[in-house]
DNA sequence: TAGTATCG
DNA sequence: GACG
């Protein structure tokens, strides 16, 4: 009972996979995101409005990424600097959403965030994609994590857990709109990057299945 | 308010 | 000084 994770408040919809990639996969999709980022390096996003940056430095693959700009969040086909299409999303991931995902329509969105050392990510609830109905699922690599999710209200009372290198969140159900952040990163927990700080993927559907006919 | 500083 |  100590170690379980309390389904209250984000309910049944939140799943945590603690160690669902072991270390050579982890070295191996490591690998694979070095090279989507060397096709798509990471940029600085800003806050709509303010132009506040953000301390987390992100790219994407797959067909549409996300990214938030003085104009707003939205998705888009190619990276805000280079202009290029978005490198594919590696077939490990892919194989992931099937696993975890499944009868859910394919990703679209593999959102790549880079957490340095000292970085961090505010409450926030993921709703810019169109189709609300697959879950975001999310893949930790290098240093623990403090992650903080509470409800569908940002007022809602919130509980945070560790995640380590490897582990899985799914964020589907009635948590798929849960308001989930990142409170700090443990410096020194992972051997995983050379350099420290955390890499997490997130992989979303973002537009409805167009039936065939 | 997907930020950050600050405060209790 | 850590935490929320």
């Amino acid at each position: 009972m100590a170690s379980s994770l309390k389904l209250h408040p984000s309910g049944n919809g939140l799943r945590f996979l603690p160690g669902y990639f072991d270390r050579q996969a982890q070295e191996s999709l490591v690998g694979e995101i070095r090279q989507a980022i060397a096709q798509a390096p990471l940029f600085q996003p800003v806050m709509p409005r303010t132009g506040k940056a953000f301390s987390v430095r992100m790219s994407n693959c797959g067909p549409l990424g996300w990214v938030s700009d003085i104009d707003g969040y939205r998705y888009q086909p190619h990276h805000p600097d280079s202009g290029r299409t978005w490198p594919p999303i590696p077939q490990r991931l892919l194989d992931l959403w099937e696993d975890v995902a499944a009868g859910a329509p394919e990703p679209e969105a593999c959102l790549i965030n880079f957490y340095a050392p000292g970085a961090r990510m505010g409450l926030h609830q993921d709703r810019d994609e169109e189709d609300l109905s697959a879950p975001v699922v999310s893949v930790s690599l290098g240093d623990t994590a403090v992650f903080r999710v509470g409800g569908t209200n940002r007022k809602d009372p919130t509980t945070s857990m560790k995640l380590a290198s490897g582990d899985v969140v799914v964020l589907g159900g009635n948590a798929r709109l849960a308001f989930h952040g990142i409170d700090r990163v443990l410096a020194g927990t992972s051997t995983l990057l050379a350099n420290g700080g955390r890499l997490n993927l997130t992989l979303r559907r973002v537009t409805p299945v167009r039936q065939e006919g």
